[in-house]
DNA sequence: GATGAATGAGCCTTCATTCAT
DNA sequence: GATGAATGAAGGCTCATTCAT
């Protein structure tokens, strides 16, 4: 007699979600199919449908892992410590992942996918709220330190913070030139200026 | 007997254009049948195909004409006037576009489908590459004129920009309350910021 | 420039519903796949869906197609005639489409089918409630004139001729050795007795 | 060392059929997947399929015990009592079943299988003769004692009665207005008539 | 130039059944 | 006896594109 194993359960969930990331860094979303997926993990189809509902549902799961990994990241951090350099510090962890091929394709992938599959989109959109509140903390508690312009919006800047990263991965589409490793002084560079306490505008 | 006009068949191969852009920004390029774009252009299927070789061949003409349009936008610019001025100037008209709901979707939705088409993908580059040539040569300007920082490279800085640029639409996409009207100005202040002669790193 | 040919197009109609009633008579309509009307029709799926919008669409007109012919023969009929006999004349019809093993085989199928599809049940109870008030109304007649029993409900003497004809085609289905040919004086004696009027209970 | 029992044995076949007769009755028995009745029997895949050999052998076995259950009914009758009644007795019960709902369905969901499953058709056809076969005999029987017109063919009288058995349950599923307490008395009246001794044809 | 009927390859998913434990 | 993970064939339908008129 076999009892569920949530363990192994979850395992298999992951082979199957690390193929799938690959296929679709590889072939995109839409151009991978559930067969390739399927060949990939080495399963049959019948068996990749007993752990997700649907194509779309293995896309959700990287998306709900991606947004805890980010969660945890800020969640990690130490509150005492230098908050501006911590916030640097988690662009540069952003242009380790974008320097990896695979990671930036299917970053790409899943936020082109998000424009038109609205699941994805809302879980996302919350991953993305999240990730604003977390910068948007870091920013009010660098600013009681006197670390960043105190005349900046939270909430507004840390918006522009993220759009600097997405637009990162929008550079590793159109510029084959772009390079993560050079770039990312220059990230730190574009932010510690936009934030710089004491500017005048 | 009537010859060929260029002409009309300029203002068939607009109208189909208009129509296919307003399906893509409703329903997304994938999910827009050219059963739809037809119905849209009131025309029938062996019509429009008589006109554009492929549903890939709409898309790239309108990436072309928006490639063109922003080429005539930097050519038209007095290389005498103020060169920060200007630049900061087309953020702005970026911004106006960004306003426009349907500009922005159908935006996001030739970015997504750069990502997998091979064909658009080269093109968009080529426009990328083009506008932040010309981005560049403002900079290099600019810093002629002592407005921005000599320190930095014009071509990576342009890329910033650029990535800014391609991080609004993707902010427009992720974050509803992201307001083109209301943010424009932040638009301005970061690159300012970014760019500033006399900054010190 | 062609336009779109109305009769040309209901003639493709009934193309694809005549190749669909054989191969639904022959394996069942669950077992036949969409492929298979496609090669009987002599057309490509593709084309196929041009006409129908499913595999039950075909079902849905074929049962319509059914309805409408039913109607048309009592609509035809002379109301001033012999009305128990022209109701006698109807199930004697029926024994002569019943004797025909593709049309008995269809009927089962659709019934079967109707089990499961609301769309084709709904439908099927509006057919079947229309022939119920087609006989009442001739069975009120007949009362009229003194050839059917008078004590009986109108409306429920036809529910029971119904359930007779359903019976037909079950025997068909169930029993090898059941004669159209040989059984339809009989139909005519079962229902004749019932109504007969001057019966005592 | 525990023995087979051939007991629990039965007593799981039994409660597998009963799980999967109430899913027939729900949705169909093609709707009705193995993993539903395995839910609703409490019971994996590979125990139900330890115990039938397939999901048709389900339904074999569903229409098995209502074929003996029938031809128990018809073997406990008194030979000596009044057989005419016992015939309308038969009706009377069969309409009871018909009054429940869950009954009803399932006797048509299997009716409609026999449709497409030789099989099952067979097996339900031997259970058809068999009954047939005994309501002849209770015919000859009651012709014998002048109850019923001598003039009849048993075996043909017994087809038309099993028909109008066989439409009561296509009634009730064509027509919501068809309520089987009303209309038991009916069937008792139109088979009455059809036998009636000393009526002229 | 214009029409719309026709093509056909391909994909996601289902589900009865088997098998290792 | 019991479990549930694994199998894999099959099917309805879509849609960009072509072609006859």
């Amino acid at each position: 007699m076999r009892k569920i194993d949530p363990e192994r359960q979850q395992a298999k969930r992951r082979q199957i979600m690390e193929a799938a990331g690959n296929c679709f860094a590889r072939r995109g979303f839409h151009a991978t199919t559930t067969a390739e997926i399927c060949a990939e993990a080495g399963m049959s189809p019948g068996n990749l449908f007993h752990y997700f509902d649907s194509k779309s549902a293995i896309v959700e799961a990287i998306v709900e892992e991606e947004r805890a990994d980010t969660a945890a990241y800020f969640a990690a951090l130490d509150e005492s410590s230098d908050l501006l350099e911590a916030l640097l510090d988690f662009l540069d962890a952003v242009m380790a992942f974008a320097a990896d091929k695979t990671y930036a394709r299917l970053a790409l992938e899943i936020a082109a996918e998000a424009t038109r599959n609205p699941a994805i989109n809302t879980q996302m959109a919350a991953g993305d709220a999240q990730t604003r509140a977390d910068i948007a903390r870091l920013l009010r508690g660098a600013m009681a330190n006197g670390q960043v312009d105190a005349g900046l919006e939270p909430e507004q800047a840390a918006s522009w913070i993220v759009a600097l990263i997405d637009g990162v991965f929008s550079r590793l589409a159109m510029d084959p030139g772009f390079d993560p490793q050079r770039e990312a002084p220059m990230l730190r560079l574009v932010v510690s200026r936009f934030l710089k306490a004491g500017s005048a505008r």
